[in-house]
RNA sequence: GUCCCCAUCGUCUAGAGGCCCAGGACACCGCCCUUUCACGGCGGCAACACGGGUUCGAAUCCCGUUGGGGACGCCA
């Protein structure tokens, strides 16, 4: 078994074409198959080398691996040339002549009179004239055209319906149809997986593997992943590629685990799941025929799901590019925090407060508004300074006893302590557990900013 | 327009004739935990598009309607 993706490198990688690669490669892995990278850039016009690089690069951030590749479709393109060759002298495709403008007149002709356009396959009889300029066509007979899709079920189609389709441009470039059909041959591909958005170009293809006398592989059709507008997923609606959602923090396990739910699900009621348990269990027979919204605000769920349940050593990698100058981050305040975000911009902005420098500290204007007050607000903290000053060892556990004594022996509530000193330590009025913070950011730190807190009141 | 496809809570989905007056998850709303914010726990809101069949019995099978999507290139 072998299955391949084969993205064409006019963009970055679409999260549509990284599910696709991911169910190829969940499939591969399930039944011990291979899979393969093709990069499909027969299309000169359009197609660029660092697209091709980008979408290379997102796989292998995502965690899609592949055992062949990538191959490139325009280093093979003198095997396309010869294969077109091959089924003109067989007499199954034949030169045409006809130029772009005499086919878009035809087909506005036929716009305007309300019909169908398809090709009149007028060249089909001309006499050969090799030198001019012209284009390969296949000739597709009438009949029907059937094939089992493993997601769609039997399907069919009408060959008096289809198109006497180019295979080799005027330029010598091959088109898609040709150059699939040649490398799935010759790369020995037994399972196509691949957009919904082909299925209408599958009994071409299937036209074309018995014409080069080959089986054809077994087909999957994947539903299309729509926006929240219902229609193929698009910058209207939100992030289409995975680097924009890199970008924005979401780390790869996170966003492979959420593609791979669009249209399939483990069973049980479960739904984190990593890529090698979804190894185990995946096929592509179990794919939904239904196309799926892409939800965002779930992928941000499952995002943070992932996050406070990764070590910071695994996090730290993801999170460095979110770090201001590639700062030194310890563990404990990565640990601190990864329950608290949905993303690793969250993350960075929430750790603030342990890179900022005391003097830097601002204190949120709401917060002030609702804990920096009351008359004895400066003695309060002048006396949790001094406690704090003298509580060892400096740790969780002593530190909230010192606070609480403190606070009983004044007869105030704990609150009229630990607000402030939250708003001291980190100018927020939310934070982790406080103790913690303290005890992170260190006995010398905790009482420079609560100093510094006494001076700002006091003035 | 022609051809093809699809149809369970707002969204992702479970469901392959009786287990379903439909289960889980996200989001939303309560409550609990917590003198912050999250996490977590408990509860709530919320769907089988519609109409005909078939059957003792239909979310599940068939037909139609409606709605949605995709394809109709010398793009892929």
């Amino acid at each position: 078994m072998k299955l391949r993706f084969a993205p064409s490198p006019t963009g970055f990688l679409h999260v549509g074409g990284a599910r696709t690669a991911i169910f190829n490669l969940l499939h591969a892995r399930r039944y011990g198959g291979r899979m393969l990278l093709r990069i499909e850039d027969t299309d000169v016009e359009r197609s660029k080398q660092h697209h091709a690089e980008q979408i290379v690069a997102s796989l292998q951030w995502l965690g899609v691996e592949w055992d062949e590749g990538p191959v490139y479709q325009s280093d093979r393109l003198e095997r396309y040339r010869e294969r077109a060759e091959e089924l003109v002298a067989s007499g199954k495709a034949y030169r045409c002549f006809c130029t772009v403008e005499e086919l878009e007149a035809e087909r506005e002709a036929s716009e305007k009179a309300g019909v169908p356009y398809r090709y009149s396959g007028r060249c089909r009889r001309r006499a050969d004239v090799p030198s001019a300029p012209h284009v390969i066509r296949f000739e597709v007979k009438p009949g029907a055209i059937e094939f089992h899709d493993l997601i769609r079920g039997d399907v069919h189609f009408e060959g008096e319906l289809i198109d006497d389709f180019v295979l080799l441009r005027s330029d010598r470039n091959p088109t898609y149809h040709l150059s699939v059909v040649v490398d799935d041959i010759d790369m020995e591909i037994t399972h196509v997986a691949r957009g919904d958005d082909h299925l209408s170009n599958t009994p071409k293809h299937i036209l074309l593997f018995r014409a080069f006398g080959a089986e054809p592989p077994v087909f999957a059709h994947l539903p299309l992943i729509l926006g929240s507008d219902r229609k193929r997923l698009s910058k209207r609606t939100g992030a289409t590629s995975a680097e924009e959602y890199r970008d924005m923090g979401i780390v790869p396990q996170a966003l492979f685990n959420f593609l791979m739910l669009l249209g399939w699900n483990p069973g049980g009621d479960r739904e984190l799941i990593t890529r090698d348990e979804a190894a185990h269990l995946f096929d592509l027979g179990d794919v939904n025929k239904a196309p799926a919204v892409f939800d965002p605000e779930k992928l941000l769920w499952m995002n943070g799901q992932y996050l406070m349940r990764m070590t910071a050593e695994e996090i730290l990698p993801h999170l460095l590019p979110f770090l201001e100058g590639g700062r030194p981050v310890r563990p404990e305040v990565i640990e601190l925090h990864k329950t608290r975000a949905r993303t690793l911009k969250e993350l960075a902005a929430q750790m603030e407060p342990f890179f900022a420098d005391d003097a830097s500290i601002e204190y949120d204007a709401e917060a002030v508004k609702k804990h920096l007050k009351g008359d004895d607000l400066a003695t309060r903290m002048s006396e949790l300074h001094e406690v704090l000053a003298s509580t060892e060892p400096f740790d969780v556990a002593t530190t909230e006893q010192a606070l609480r004594t403190l606070a009983e022996s004044r007869g105030l509530s704990a609150a009229k302590y630990i607000h402030p000193l939250r708003l001291a330590l980190t100018g927020r009025g939310a934070s982790p557990p406080i103790f913690d913070v303290a005890v992170v950011l260190g006995k010398e730190k905790t009482l420079r900013r609560l100093q510094r807190l006494i001076a700002h009141v006091s003035s």
